[in-house]
DNA sequence: ATGACGATTTACT
DNA sequence: GTAAATCGTCATA
């Protein structure tokens, strides 16, 4: 079809985690707002959380709660969590129903709507000087910012749903190639913290971290 | 009802 | 490099 510009289907989101995060970089984050404005980013970094084995994962041993109940649904389902009384974060949950793995999208270069990227980013923020573009969305809780995104989204889908989906982006530059490294920020997670579950595109300045 | 803790970011020394 | 910000979430009781 020509209209939906390349959309993520169903079965794109069906895979293992490790290997949707791969995937994903170099994919098109789309968020449309309510005005009908369309954001977009080139998605640079991900990471993959293994499910009810993973020690990372909010899904650990199973915990099946109000918060997590979206990492339970179909693939293509989006899981926004609320992190240090501040932040929010997004997934794109996978698998297969009923199993709670999914993808955190870590960082993205901004390609559509950046000016209201930018002002989501620095409101309520009286800044002496403007955000750097690299500053963007590099980080997870920056994206989601940036992008409008809060826990009011989660449980929503990437497939059907009119705020957010995911689209083949043709115009993504030349790979200069994945880096695998370990997972941010996950101390807590014993045997876990070394998995080398972390991608990112080399060489690009929007990553949350080299 | 209560206490401990974040899949982070930012400002400051 | 260090530390504060800030509150929903979850386990314990």
């Amino acid at each position: 079809m020509s209209s939906d510009r390349g959309r993520w289907s169903r079965e794109d989101f069906a895979s293992d985690p490790v290997t949707l995060a791969q995937r994903l970089i170099g994919a098109l984050l789309v968020r449309t707002l309510d005005t009908g404005e369309r954001l977009s980013g080139m998605i640079v970094e991900t990471e993959a959380y293994l499910g009810v084995e993973d020690k990372a994962a909010h899904s650990f041993g199973g915990r099946r709660t109000a918060r997590t109940e979206p990492m339970y649904a179909q693939p293509g389902t989006v899981y926004v969590y609320f992190t240090y009384g501040m932040h929010h974060c997004m997934n794109v949950v996978c698998g297969a129903v009923d199993e709670p793995v999914a993808v955190l999208i870590r960082a993205a270069e901004p390609v559509e709507g950046i000016d209201r990227i930018r002002s989501n980013r620095e409101a309520g923020k009286p800044r002496k000087t403007p955000l750097k573009s690299t500053d963007l969305c590099s980080g997870p809780a920056k994206l989601c910012q940036g992008f409008g995104v809060d826990r009011r989204l989660s449980g929503t889908d990437l497939i059907d749903g009119d705020a957010l989906h995911i689209e083949h982006y043709p115009n993504a530059k030349p790979a200069l190639g994945l880096v695998n490294s370990e997972r941010i920020g996950i101390g807590y997670a014993e045997e876990w913290v070394m998995r080398p579950l972390r991608w990112h595109l080399s060489q690009n300045r929007h990553v949350s971290r080299n």
